[in-house]
DNA sequence: ACCATGACGTTTC
DNA sequence: CGAAACGCCATGG
């Protein structure tokens, strides 16, 4: 469980660092841990977040088209959308708008 | 070691 | 433009 912890526990701190009114897809977190083709296993990762001691942002994450995909695996059906409508960005049919505008790339911010 | 699953991504029809 | 198929990789049984 430590060991391989490592991998979904750098997800969450990626996830963690996900600033306010933005948003970042499975692809980038993955390619910013040097897993590129692991997109999946963020997702995966993002099953156990309820799992961490913290609590993981994981409404801030949706996949590369912006779309809702993981709304599913919240309390309700809309908890994620209304959670990221709040902080300034618009939702329309599960989907952002203006996903370039909202999206944080972690490799590009944290270099 | 093999098979099945999954909150993805890209390519193809 | 929309849906389906394939690929990719890690976890669990």
């Amino acid at each position: 469980m430590n060991t391989s912890d490592n991998f979904f526990e750098r997800v969450y701190e990626v996830a963690r660092l996900i600033p306010y009114g933005r948003v970042t897809s499975y692809g980038e977190i993955a390619k910013y841990l040097g897993a590129a083709r692991s997109a999946r296993m963020v997702g995966w990762a993002m099953n156990n977040s309820h799992a961490q001691t913290l609590e993981v942002p994981a409404h801030r994450v949706v996949n590369k088209q912006g779309l809702l995909t993981g709304k599913h695996h919240f309390q309700g059906t809309n908890v994620m959308q209304q959670l990221l409508e709040n902080e300034g960005i618009i939702i329309k049919n599960n989907q952002i708008q203006d996903l370039e505008t909202v999206l944080w790339i972690p490799s590009q911010e944290l270099s």
